[in-house]
DNA sequence: AAAAATAGCAAGCAAGCGCTTGGTATTTTA
DNA sequence: TAAAATACCAAGCGCTTGCTTGCTATTTTT
């Protein structure tokens, strides 16, 4: 029985080991599934309007992924990567701290709002669709990403910078910072840059 | 031809006056739609799972809705209406600018996360799938309610008790608020009263 | 008491869904 | 250069979906 070899799944579609969507046919499902999701949600997502999205007959989308599930993961597995490396870099610079918190909050932003960045708002709208198993695979990268906010957010903290407890300032601002997915508009006469400056001067306590 | 009369759509489901949800069939399909989207979703749910949670046939749902959007309509303007009620009725009260601001906390955090209040997080979940005719008859009610919150914050400003300008102050707030729906567990060890005080208490600058 | 309105049930239809299958042209490996 | 792997296409299968239809039992109105 000479079964056609499928990779399904398995699969990297890396260029020199960075996460580069988009270059080879997977990642084109990829992004196109991110963009479709965002639009319209998970569920009213067809596969047949990912596939035409980028030019393939509806069935050969699942030549690359075993399930619509697994082609959310893999969206949400993209948006997870890119903005744990964004926001590990802004991390690891020396600056003193109320400016690490101004550079945290425009790249967060960036993450969400940014023009092709589909991927970290599907995972915001759509992370309760995603089947038990595959979240498992995602929550490590997951609590790494919490993990900068957390350590960032306790130093503000100590440093009188933030008000109440750490735990109600990360909620508070992270709440604050993803509910922008939901009404930013790229035309909408303010910019990233601009809204970033303003929402962390409406959160810090400049001494 | 005897046409069966299907009064559809034109229903009061009052007592009252007030709006009182679940007070016959219309209204626990109603309920139990707003339960059900918002474990899973409006797209992942169906109409015969809506029909099964009240013990009815699939499509004796369609003899009270004339389309699934329309209870989805009908979810969100229950909401609205139960939201803007509330929200009215503690902006008239004689308080002092601080604890008005922390009573409305209290009540938005109430109508998100209190126990069988599902329609106001259906509707910032799905509000995009709502087709844009419902949309509009939901607008007018929608307004209403932000310009409340307008007021307060423009006041709360211009006592210098919020940072910023009113916009950028708004929109945090809100945003902070509402993803609480998200995350928010009622048996997560902190009480609703504890989180809204906590909230209110980072985000005011105490003179 | 007749007529009409209310609130359903039982059955099912057409369209759309995720996904499978058998095959083929091209590229890569042995 | 033969074999194997890659990346699809064309067709369609079985199931689910929102919704419709014809009918009936009960309550309300005239």
């Amino acid at each position: 029985m000479p079964k056609a070899a499928s990779p399904n799944s398995v699969k990297r579609y890396s260029r020199k080991g960075l996460t580069m969507a988009k270059a080879n046919r997977r990642g084109e499902l990829v992004c196109a599934a991110a963009r479709l999701f965002r639009e319209k949600g998970y569920a009213a997502t067809t596969t047949r309007d990912i596939a035409d999205a980028v030019g393939m007959q509806s069935g050969s989308a699942f030549y690359h992924f075993a399930s619509k599930q697994e082609l959310l993961a893999a969206v949400m597995e993209e948006g997870l990567t890119g903005g744990l490396a964004r926001t590990s870099e802004v991390m690891a610079r020396p600056l003193p701290i109320a400016e690490k918190f101004r550079a945290m909050v425009r790249t967060h932003l960036g993450i969400l709002l940014e023009a092709g960045n589909d991927f970290i708002p599907v995972m915001l709208h759509d992370w309760g669709r995603l089947e038990p198993v595959y979240k498992q695979r995602l929550i490590a990268t997951k609590d790494g990403y919490d993990a900068h906010w957390h350590d960032l957010i306790a130093e503000l903290v100590r440093a009188g910078l933030l008000a109440g407890d750490a735990k109600t300032a990360r909620l508070s601002i992270l709440g604050a910072l993803n509910f922008t997915a939901t009404w930013f508009k790229v035309d909408g006469g303010v910019s990233i840059d601009t809204l970033a400056r303003r929402m962390a001067g409406f959160f810090l306590r400049e001494t």
